[in-house]
DNA sequence: CTACCCTCCGTACCGTGGTACGGAGTCAAG
DNA sequence: CTTGACTCCGTACCACGGTACGGAGGGTAG
């Protein structure tokens, strides 16, 4: 079992050892309950294998994989559900409409980002250890 | 009623208006019920007024906006509680120990913010009106 | 063939941060 | 003194994104 793991690394011989739900998820780093859940949601298909243990392909772990970035880009999962839909579909301009609605909220919350950023500096620099006086840390925000 | 409001932002004679915990709130940009979990939580203390209508004064304003700034910095609730503990005792040292433990997520944070951010422009490019083509939003986080 | 681990499936539960509801009490203006 | 808005308090519920559990069945290494 262990090997199974360590042939899928060694590029020699790929092997075709079958994409399980667990080793789908390894491969974007979720567990299993969590493939399983977004299989629920509809963001993943579930293959066609009543009965038996359901085998994986490439393109589930680039959707996977996609979930994850989408996530970190800040979409919800009902958003992602949505471009993953677009995916298949031609309409550009909701693309663009999703795009830039996400990167504005994007540029906002990096900004405050970088404000709390300064902020955190701020404080660390006002408490530093060999420093009297008070360390105030509600005015270290003020202005934020 | 409305008055009492109008009465706030005319910087003329400062009536000393009663503030209850629903101008508290105001002042913060947050509803009554949510000041009213941030008591429970311990955030905010509960002014002794047993019986009436509580009255909050100015700390009570400060407290609160910094709750809701320390929130936008990344800290949870429970991180802000031991903030506001912290800010009555002298351990800079935790002070320190926070204030980093914050600025690494922050800049991890926004260092796959701003990855983001590309990927998305990235997309909304692709994606122009005019163009022809596939317009591959999967593709489109690869390597983030 | 037999351990042994993995998969399947339903259902229940979790943490975080609130939001809603409803009845009784309070308070200020008219 | 009434009216209408606001407060108090407990308890329940919400969205989001998972995570846990447990029993029955599948698949494979030795």
């Amino acid at each position: 079992m262990k090997d199974r793991i360590r042939n899928e690394a060694a590029g020699e011989a790929p092997k075709k050892v079958p994409l399980t739900i667990a080793r789908l998820g390894a491969a974007a780093g979720v567990g299993v309950e969590t493939v399983r859940y977004y299989q629920r949601r509809g963001l993943l298909d579930v293959p066609a294998n009543a009965g038996g243990v359901r085998r994986y392909d490439e393109e589930d772990v680039r959707r996977l994989r996609f979930i994850r970035r989408a996530q970190a880009a800040g979409f919800t999962l009902e958003g992602i559900g949505e471009l993953l839909a677009l995916d298949r579909t031609d309409d550009r301009a909701r693309v663009r409409e999703l795009a830039s609605e996400r990167l504005s909220a994007l540029d906002a919350r990096i900004a405050e980002l970088e404000a709390s950023r300064t902020a955190l500096e701020r404080l660390r620099a006002i408490c530093a250890s060999g420093r009297k006086g008070p360390c105030p840390i509600l005015e270290a925000f003020d202005g934020l």
